[in-house]
DNA sequence: CTGAAAGCGCTAACAC
DNA sequence: GTGTTAGCGCTTTCAG
């Protein structure tokens, strides 16, 4: 077995208690035996069994992440690598560490979620995504365990703290700019109505529209649930219609590279032929031909803010419930152009 | 505070020690006890407190993650979601749990890692990359703790049970495939030299010229570190040469992409102009323009059966080191032509 | 400022 | 088959 505080305690002449003590560093304690007991455990290479101190403590220092259902395409997205990097950075600071779930489906998720929760792996939880009616925020509130959502949830929004990009706001400037470049015809390609950010963005969308006094057309809304096979055929429609888009805006960047695609496929050109301004502004939206212009959602701090103020909620337990807003930012690049 | 074993105990009658026996569900125990246990905890709404348990079983049921420094662009790629995909999937069969750690620098993760084996939070680890001096290999190796990595260890191959590809015969053979085209004149374009899978593809792309009489060439062989700023200049070069290549392999489709990108903005088209193979076969490669032919290197496996085997070594420690080689094979698209 | 002792909730000999 | 009894390694009153 590894070294234990008993052997610490020993060495340096002190009781285990003590020993806890240096760890916690507590302030009622002398400069001398903090550092006689530094040294023995150095000597001894202790390092504290988090297990032991979890039980006794009731505490695990660990935060339970919530993975949209692995069988959903949404997983492939480049955004959770992004989230979870600043979460995990969130986290570092303040020594936490990360516990993942994952489920195929949405029942294997909650399961997971509660063996986590009730088996007290995790002292409070971040859910990576914001479904429409979702059994796991259920869950969670109703036992009141600490938790907080990445993106808006779908209801109780006043009760429950979250970290999200004004994602209304963000498309309605979004499709202001193209407005502003002088289109009318501009279709909304979207994910998942399940999804709230779907929700808020096709609003943002529709508010633009009105505000310019140009009527919506239901057409010229797509639900593009599967990126490949259904997202062809959609974008293939729009561009049938008697009086097509002049310009797209898509919910997301990994989406846009389809579009993009079957667009190329159809043989029309971006920008010439048609604008597009996309989401999210990941490496992808650079790399692509052309470079998309896209709205930036600062993923990565959209999952640092997300860490830091779970890990807040859990310290302090009233902490009030907090709306965090993260900024967002219409990176220009070549994939629009005045009408 | 929650339900513990022994309000279960005392709700049936019966010792903590059978209870604990229920839920390990103990052949010696009869039929009618372990159906008293059973409704007590039902009705109490019982849940086992898995860090007592760890803490007095000294196993935690929990296997730790290791991703490369997340500085790394790597990290962007999309083959992480998808191994971490399979890996989940292996745990999730046999219960397991999986742990996160991140570092932003290499030091960082070899802490994280120490923190993660010494406070004893997981049972085993997966490194998710392969670098070529590995500090966090040479340490769990020496302390002999339960470990898998993805992709081929640098040093001490015999010793590692480890889950990779043949990244030598698959490189060979994407190699071969373009030489059968009729290409000569093949560069080389692979990630960073440190990591072993670059290392492994070269040596294959060498050997595959070589049995086919073609001179090797030195400018013919790009590491390509960043996969933007550094990566357009790399081909640029590349294609000033007064021989430039007519065909390229590419170490991943990431960056396959950005190569395209590059190629584009010098006017050269794929694949009337040059041909190019690439690598990993994720979504990207066929929302690509042209759609990449692809290696697939079934990456979802690759971690499905590094937990598979994790788990196998931690549950029965003299469990042999294995190497398991995941199958690949090249998915034909649109980026190569005849010459 | 430090020590003694009682747990945290569960498992695992060892009895019977 | 089932109960008794020690712990697992740490934290945390309560004394002093």
């Amino acid at each position: 077995m590894a070294v234990t505080i008993k052997e610490v305690a020993k060495m340096a002449n002190v009781a285990p208690s003590t020993v806890s003590r240096v760890i916690a560093n507590s302030p009622r304690i002398s400069e001398k035996t903090k550092k006689k007991v530094k040294e023995a455990m150095e000597q001894l290479g202790y390092h504290p069994n988090f297990i032991a101190r979890s039980l006794a403590s009731q505490s695990t220092q660990a935060i339970g992440l919530v993975m949209p259902s692995s069988g959903d395409v949404v997983f492939q997205n480049p955004f959770f690598p992004t989230v979870l990097q600043g979460i995990s950075e969130g986290a570092h600071e303040k020594n936490y560490a990360l516990h993942m779930t994952t489920g195929k489906s949405e029942d294997e998720t909650l399961d997971a979620v509660i063996h986590m929760v009730q088996g007290r792996r995790v002292d409070g939880v971040v859910l990576l995504y914001s479904k429409v009616e979702d059994k796991v925020i259920s869950y969670l509130k109703e036992r009141d365990f600490p938790f907080v959502v990445v993106g808006k949830p779908y209801k109780h929004v006043e009760e429950i703290t979250h970290v999200d990009n004004d994602n209304f706001r963000a498309m309605r400037e979004a499709t202001e700019y193209l407005i502003g470049l002088g289109h009318h015809q501009i279709a909304f390609i979207g994910g998942s109505l399940d999804l709230v950010v779907t929700v808020d963005r096709l609003l943002g969308y529709e508010r633009a529209l009105r505000d310019a006094n140009i009527p919506l057309r239901n057409e010229y809304i797509v639900q593009e649930e599967f990126l490949r096979e259904g997202g062809q055929e959609a974008v293939a429609e729009l561009m049938q219609l008697k009086e097509h888009p002049t310009a797209l805006v898509v919910a997301d960047d990994f989406m846009a590279l389809g579009v993009l695609n079957t667009l190329d496929e159809l043989g029309i050109r971006v920008p010439e032929d048609i604008s597009i301004v996309s989401f999210n502004n990941v490496l992808l939206a650079e790399m692509s031909k052309p470079p998309l212009t896209s709205v930036d959602i600062n993923i990565l701090d959209l999952g640092y803010q997300a860490s830091k103020s779970l890990i807040q909620k859990i310290e302090n337990n009233n902490e009030p419930t907090k709306r965090i807003i993260i900024s967002h930012n219409l990176v220009e690049r070549h994939s629009c152009s005045k009408l």
